[in-house]
DNA sequence: GGATAATTTCATTTTTCATTGAAAATTCTG
DNA sequence: CAGAATTTTCAATGAAAAATGAAATTATCC
């Protein structure tokens, strides 16, 4: 892979054994909570290096593209995984990985989990109202498995701010 | 969507609306979990049916494939959440869902969520002695981080079976 | 045990989704 | 404020995942 030294990026430094083990972690972590690929190297690379980043580091070293390295960044930022540091004499802004990992863990619980959850209860409701029009020989059935189904996701509904507890403190 | 009616599956009744509630509903859980669409359709049909449904049926009332359907039913029976049911004087199998709706998450837990924790620590022994070969000055920084994720994911680790006995009760 | 029905497998097609990179927008510098 | 550097956006591409359905396998019936 690093063996396209065609002169497009003169001086892009392979990656270190360290680095490369950081961003394959990551990658692995990200994918698990719906990210891509390119944002899990991104954060690797920066959760592993002693100085923040410009873009055009980031983009040399993993050789990835300038629209995946921007928008990456972007959903780093939003979830609160990467700051900006300034670089006194440097225009361009530098990355740094923020060290607080429970942020992914929040940022997925609030924007994913809960939402679903949410969701998936207000199906429940239209869904007991349906089956009140079932002819009654199978509306028990129907209202048994939906009682079913409703407590669960409410225990799991209750769950969800005891974990985000455990994983910030 | 349910305008095919080019006779190529003759008797298919439509979907009530109770059967699409629960099949949406089906199919944004599994993805969440990563199982495919086709497997939250068959699952969110047969939560709803009063009776155990062959794959035929299953076939026709949703208008999925041969292969979708039974590649799909492979993976539910897999992880517990679909049962076969003996129907006298029919050869064929018939499948139920199997209510226990925990056992996604404990066959999610056990098969993904907790080898990748291990695998992540593992990754974390590694990086901790390749952290004793970087120059001194950069060593402090990465072990302190590779410290701070290992804490991270070990909590994380000492959740699980908790969240497990939770879910499961 | 031969015939048929039901199911599984798997090579091919289709769909989905991340990535690319050129163009637009923004920000900085002198 | 003009020009250059940097970053963002987004339509097009391509790679990966899922669905299809024909062929192979297995199970059942008489």
């Amino acid at each position: 892979m690093p063996a396209e030294l065609n002169d497009s990026t003169p001086e892009v430094s392979a990656l270190s054994g360290l680095e490369i083990e950081s961003i394959e972690l990551f990658i692995g972590f990200f994918k698990l909570i719906g990210l891509q690929k390119s944002i899990g190297e991104i954060y690797g690379l920066l959760f592993v290096s002693p100085r923040a980043l410009p873009m055009e580091e980031i983009i040399g070293r993993l050789g990835i593209s300038l629209g995946a390295a921007s928008q990456g960044l972007k959903v780093l930022r939003s979830v609160g995984a990467v700051k900006t540091v300034y670089a006194p004499g440097d225009r361009r802004d530098h990355y740094a990985a923020d060290l607080e990992l429970s942020k992914f863990a929040s940022a997925f619980i609030k924007d994913d989990l809960q939402p679903r959850l949410d969701r998936a209860l207000e199906r429940i409701e239209t869904m007991e109202t349906l089956a009140t029009k079932l002819d009654p020989a199978l509306q028990a059935s129907a209202t048994e498995r939906l009682e079913r189904l409703k407590h669960w996701l409410e225990r799991g509904e209750k769950m969800l701010p005891w974990i985000l507890k455990f994983l910030v403190k």
